[in-house]
DNA sequence: AAACACATTTGGAACGTTCCAAATCGGCTA
DNA sequence: TAGCCGATTTGGAACGTTCCAAATGTGTTT
């Protein structure tokens, strides 16, 4: 087989610093910093070693780097719902922004679920990750937060605000964002207005629900109780939510969800009924997921770019690992409101 | 601070078995044993270097075990699409099953770029990756995998057959599928059938659109050339395709498309121009992720279960893992029609 | 009492890097 | 010639595990 550089056979030991010493008669030290591109090392020198190197096919072994510099180039990142396209795509923006820079991801998926969340946050500490990222499952308490602190490994918050403003927090103005989107279904001339989600279901719905609430006061219109209608955020949640909804004596026209998800389902139900969102009763979402631009209809919805958060909370991270004593960093990404054909005027 | 074990001040150096050792005075070999949890050591002395290892804090270092062991308990994970739910909730079957046998998955997204694909898996081979399990990047060449092969790492391709068949692999059934869902549409009274992918693109397609002929020839049925619309496999293409469908002079009545986010898009533009997908134009997707239970209308669809196909695939890996020298591995999970309302029968 | 089997424990040499302190090498200056 | 300086290079002790070979302890059998 011609054009093989280097086919050594199965049984071997492979490659180390100091078989490229050997070939190139210079110390391991040499090796090392030339692999580290100091410049310490003259050029000529470090062409040479570069050059045994690939003849040898040599491949760097981050476990003992690691085990000798007491680091890695790892970053833990905990995800709570793949499942979510908008955590998918935060996922990728934080990949993608971590790869940049030279760390590689170590992934794990809680599905919400606290046990495994704790799990993989341990494994993640066993493996010398540098720093972490955390979408914290649902109800995640404060105390774990605390544990990880002592820790000593620097953990950026994502999404879901936990425990007190002292640690790194990356997520978007949720107040503000369903702000605007109750305004524009007001300036749409609807009055009865529903908003769709869990209730109490932790501090993102609770702002959530205030931006409704105060866009409502400031519009001059009353809310009703049974317009916060208590669903889970998930697909199948937004479909009861509509079917509730439109079960209500005093019936709202259009209806501010929790998240794009729950606005799918609720689309989903609407054209079940026969009914046309944007024409006969108007949906809003929250997230900005790639999937609401091709919805039927197109989702109105307020996006906060979730890749575009990724890579910023990324960047938060990395600037706190470069310097891990300045005080807790926070980004609050200013969501949009992307008019699509889900919402429109109310009948008259 | 009450009931805090252990807040050693930050900057002392964190335990190792060496210090279990002393604390419980035994040797740091004894230790070892036990944390492997190892029959060898006497239960009661076990129980003990545990008590001091807690009572210290004690951290285990995989990056010094992985070292002295050459191996490590991480599996590194390359996905092409995120943004795909498909892919999404095959990462998480993917990831929950590895969890589960005691490996931690690192994981990185090509994005369908192969220059990044390639970046990716060399940094997985440094951090001495037990196995390596591959969605790969559309038009990933077969030298690629026959590098990696060099590598002495096990590899599993995902989803898009690359190379021979000497590499394992874990898909779907797609000509089976495509073939059911065109019976399917063919049964509800449906002649003029499109297929919406596109042309070209790769294994995945061929199977899929020789499924559809297949089942078309069966059924007594002829394609006209103009029926096979080539658009790109996203939502955007989707929405294109039925535009072109739709001007056809030999207008179809339904479309098998290439998978589900194609068919969103389809059920999108169907919905844009006041048609209802189900009763004016049948539509079947592929793939069957979770957000096709609640589109509008539901999508029928050919549900591969993509998380249960994540597992599968992780669990053959880990065979692979117990078993190295094996022949090759092939596991083809057997598609399902999931019917749903965006079919229906042909208005006559 | 010696010899043996078995259960338990241990010393210490790896694993492949990094990085400090020190050595070496060429000029150059006094 | 001796001394010095900056640029390069090097020896070797870590880093925290694992695991082999050997040692020790405890009965049991001869």
């Amino acid at each position: 087989m011609p054009g093989q550089t280097s086919d050594r056979s199965p049984g071997l030991r492979s490659p180390t610093i100091t078989d490229i010493a050997k070939g190139a008669s210079v110390s391991k030290s040499t090796v090392s910093l030339v692999l580290q591109g100091s410049p310490l090392i003259k050029a000529e020198t470090a062409a040479r070693v570069r050059e045994v190197a690939d003849a040898l096919g040599y491949v760097y072994n981050r476990s003992a780097a690691d085990l000798r510099r007491r680091a890695s180039n790892m970053i833990g990142t905990v995800i709570n719902d793949l499942t979510n396209p908008f955590f998918a795509e935060l996922l990728v923006g934080l990949e993608r922004r971590l790869a940049e820079a030279g760390y590689v991801t170590l992934m794990a998926h809680t599905g919400e679920d606290l046990r495994t969340q704790e799990r993989v946050l341990a494994s993640m500490r066993e493996y010398h990750a540098a720093g972490l990222i955390l979408c914290p499952a649902f109800d995640t308490s404060p105390a774990l937060l605390q544990q990880i602190r002592a820790w000593q490994i620097p953990v950026l918050i994502v999404v879901r605000p936990v425990g007190d403003a002292s640690f790194d927090f990356a997520g978007s103005d949720n107040e503000a964002g369903t702000f605007a989107a109750t305004n524009h279904l007001a300036e749409l001339g609807h009055q009865r207005i529903a908003f769709l989600g869990r209730v109490g279901g932790g501090p993102v719905y609770e702002l959530r629900r205030r931006g409704f609430a105060r866009a409502m006061r400031d519009q001059g219109l009353t809310i009703e109780d049974e317009w916060l209608i208590d669903i889970p955020p998930t697909r199948e949640g937004g479909r009861a939510g509509i079917r509730q909804a439109l079960a209500l004596r005093s019936r709202p026209t259009g209806a501010i969800c929790y998240n794009d998800i729950v606005a799918f389902g609720a689309l989903s139900e609407l054209g079940e009924r026969g009914l046309r969102a944007g024409r006969d009763f108007s949906v809003v979402g929250f997230d900005g997921i790639a999937d609401g631009a091709h919805s039927n209809p197109p989702l109105t919805t307020i996006s906060v770019d979730p890749a575009r958060l990724g890579e910023s909370a990324a960047q938060l991270l990395l600037t706190r690992l470069r310097d891990p004593a300045s005080p807790p960093l926070r980004h609050l990404a200013q969501p949009r409101l992307i008019i699509r054909q889900s919402s429109g005027r109310v009948e008259t």
